[in-house]
DNA sequence: CGCTGGTGAGACAAAAATGTCTCACCTGGG
DNA sequence: CCCAGGTGAGACATTTTTGTCTCACCAGCG
């Protein structure tokens, strides 16, 4: 599928590998590498050559989820203008890799090793620092903690990515769907 | 714990071995039937004599969430009221299952073969028939569907549950974070 | 006091997953 | 045309997990 001026054959997708990957353990987490290489489209060996075992599998995964969230947060902006719409921004820019955090986010096993929690603190710090930009400015009630807010958030996201997955919801309405109930909620407002 | 006329040596709890396991494999999909017994107190011999492998455990644990989902919807009287109020009180009638329900929930595994699907899709249709009708009295925004409304709701829950299993949110906010954003959302109300 | 029913600990074989290796193949580039 | 680099398929040993069994133990109950 992406032939960029690799040397010889197809030299394996690297990031098309990784997603096929995070798309299979979300909702059958203890696929075997067969399976995953399987769901990637090539053989175990040469996942097993990209990827020494199961743990740098799940590693590679974290480091790409941290380093996509990363980005995502720098492309959104989230010091500038309204909160409101710095968060619309970050759902945006962090649709591609729902699907990857949706997994991330669910497999807590990783806080065992206590190895990449600093870039999660980090990217939740920076969400929770909106959030909190957002109160502080009048825009987002003050009785939802940022923290809260955060975890919502990537519950939403999570959410989203499997309603998609299972056609329950349209791609093209993914943001607009997180988007408006983690701002707006259920209810309908009565003015505005 | 729980000796409540048993004739011999504590005959083990059922109900707190499979939440101990929700507990564990909420955080940890990949653990061993013998972590899961260790998690729950008691020895591995013991655990296989009551669920004969790991897929009869899970299936035990489906069967143990949707039971307690259609207690907590006869109990939430989800037809009776303001939608909104049956939607606080469904979610609050299922607090107690909430880890249970963030396993089930994030382990699409177990739609493969196609078993208790009825038991959730049954489920499903009442909740979302709750949103409806939320939506049809006015109440609800109609411009984000029942079956995504029902969707985040699973996806805050589990959140929610996460949060207070790890100490970010406390566990008496547990009802209070869910419902509030479900149902209003991040944004400050102008008026009301 | 002895019986009963359920448990923990551990041994054990079977099954499954993993990690490693070899070899044939294929394709782009020299 | 041949070569280099990367792949797929499969064999294989190792490790992990599972399923099964035995045996000692322990508490209530007759």
């Amino acid at each position: 599928m992406s032939h960029l001026g690799y040397p010889c054959l197809m030299p394996v997708d690297r990031d098309h590998v990784l997603r096929s990957a995070a798309a299979l353990l979300t909702r059958k987490s203890t696929a075997t590498m067969d399976e995953v290489a399987k769901a990637a489209g090539i053989s175990r060996a040469t996942l097993h050559r990209h990827f020494a075992g199961r743990d740098a599998l799940v590693r590679a995964l974290e480091s790409l989820g941290i380093a996509e969230c990363e980005a995502a947060l720098d492309a959104a902006r989230p010091d500038e203008g309204p909160a409101a719409d710095a968060v619309r921004r970050l759902i945006s820019a962090v649709e591609p890799s729902a699907a990857l955090l949706a997994f991330l986010y669910t497999e807590n096993q990783l806080f065992e090793g206590e190895q990449q929690h600093a870039g999660w603190t980090r990217i939740d710090d920076r969400i929770a620092a909106l959030f909190r930009r957002g109160q502080a400015s009048g825009e987002f009630r003050i009785d939802l903690t940022p923290a809260w807010l955060t975890e919502a958030l990537y519950g939403l996201l999570a959410s989203g990515a499997w309603a998609v997955l299972e056609g329950r919801v349209a791609p093209k309405d993914f943001t607009f769907m997180i988007t408006e109930l983690l701002l707006g909620g259920a209810l309908r407002r009565t003015n505005q």
